[in-house]
DNA sequence: TATCCTTTGAAGGTG
DNA sequence: CACCTTCAAAGGATA
């Protein structure tokens, strides 16, 4: 596939959205885990290493048999590994309190859910969902096969309204979804031509990828470019009222605001979010089966369990993912170009910025203290030039 | 009610 | 350039 943004232009001038640490990425997946449990320096960074491996060791590794070499969590104690997990700091100690909340008692009773996060026990059936080779055959969205007895196959609790851009591509089967969902992408023509050539998905992973796309060929979304907006308009996920709450329509809002001043109305203009990035698209797919798998609801447990699926992924599925963030951000650069992920800085106030400073001496990325992007070696792999 | 938690990635800011 | 910070989603927990 040649390069998508091989028009150049782009609204914005930044031309080539493919990040480079999405490269890091890729060589960073995979190899991760040996590395880090094998390879890595010795010292402090090792005992980070370690650490980071023994999370997701802890519930890959443990299987009867196949597990990771290494520090796995098997040759751990419980108490160590409970350590380590919990060493967290405050962050930890407020999700893992000493007794698990019911949620995650329940949670732990789907092997998925069985992450040393929450305890260093006997979950073998997990490391089942946690190797299973990645779909070989193109199309096949990353998706771990649900484990045949758990309820993986039962709706989720609560089945997020994905976007039709993140659910274009999501599995065919996947939790029943509002019908809706379909009716959003079906059929629905192109109005920005000078964006078709990026959903072209001819090639490679991302071509098996349906092709219609995407919230931004609902007519409302021409909001930003003066289409008169359709009377069913939806607003696009990235445009949010500044309350936050996507529900809410800023047409009801200035209801009850008739008297506001002009400020007020500026402010109240719908805050354009950040475009997703691979990750958050993956989470976006995957979230409704973990929860559907694991009974779990908090999002943070629930992302811990995502994040080690996506280590886990192989680098073509995460390929998929980055390739459409990519075009998620080449999208937004088009819809908004004079947007820029600093309007959006302070818009969220942090109660406790100072505590998160302390507590990390620098940087607040993972528990492990590392920019998992940096901390990587030099990419192996080109998924921008191959897709 | 607002923020935190938790994850990874992108991007802006700073020295 | 390297490092740090903030935000993106999400929903229960917490201040």
């Amino acid at each position: 596939m040649p390069q998508l943004d091989s028009g150049g232009g782009g609204a914005g001038g930044g031309d080539d959205l493919g990040a480079p640490d999405e490269l890091l990425a890729f060589q960073d997946e995979g190899e991760e885990q040996d590395d880090k449990s094998r390879d890595s320096a010795a010292g402090p960074e090792r005992d980070l290493a370690e650490l980071k491996s023994s999370l997701v060791n802890e519930s890959e590794g443990a299987a009867g048999g196949a597990g990771v070499p290494g520090a796995g969590a098997g040759a751990r104690g419980e108490a160590e590994v409970g350590a380590e997990a919990l060493g967290r700091e405050h962050a930890s100690q407020r999700l893992f309190p000493d007794k698990l909340p019911e949620s995650l008692e329940d949670g732990l009773k789907a092997p998925e859910c069985a992450s040393g996060m929450y305890k260093d026990t006997v979950y073998s059936a997990f490391n089942l969902l946690m190797h299973y080779p990645p779909p070989s055959g193109a199309g096949q969205h990353p998706q771990p096969q649900p484990p045949l007895h758990n309820k993986a196959s039962q709706p989720a609790h609560s089945v997020p309204q994905l976007s039709p851009l993140y659910e274009h591509f999501s599995s065919p089967h996947p939790t029943p979804a509002p019908a809706d969902i379909s009716q959003k992408q079906v059929h629905r023509p192109l109005q920005t031509p000078d964006l078709s050539g990026f959903y072209s998905l001819t090639s490679g992973s991302m071509g098996q990828l349906p092709h219609t796309v995407s919230w931004f060929t609902h007519p409302s979304l021409m909001l930003g470019s003066g289409v008169p907006g359709h009377p069913a308009a939806i607003p696009h996920p990235a445009i949010v009222p500044p309350s936050g709450k996507q529900e809410l329509q800023p047409y009801d809002r200035s209801l009850k605001t008739q008297a506001e001043s002009k400020a007020e109305k500026e402010a109240k203009k719908p805050t354009i979010k950040k475009p997703l990035n691979a990750f958050m698209l993956y989470m976006k797919e995957m979230r409704a089966k973990v929860i559907a798998e694991c009974t779990l609801k908090e999002s943070a447990a629930i992302n811990q369990i995502l994040g080690r699926r996506w280590h886990a992924l192989s680098r073509e599925e995460q390929a998929k993912y980055y390739e459409l963030a990519r075009k998620e951000r080449q999208l937004h650069m088009q819809l908004y170009p004079g947007w820029s992920a600093r309007d959006n800085y302070g818009k969220k106030k942090r109660r406790s910025r100072e505590k998160h400073q302390e507590s990390n001496t620098g940087g607040k990325r993972n528990a492990f203290g590392t920019y998992p992007e940096k901390a990587a070696a030099p990419a192996q792999f080109l998924p921008m030039t191959v897709l």
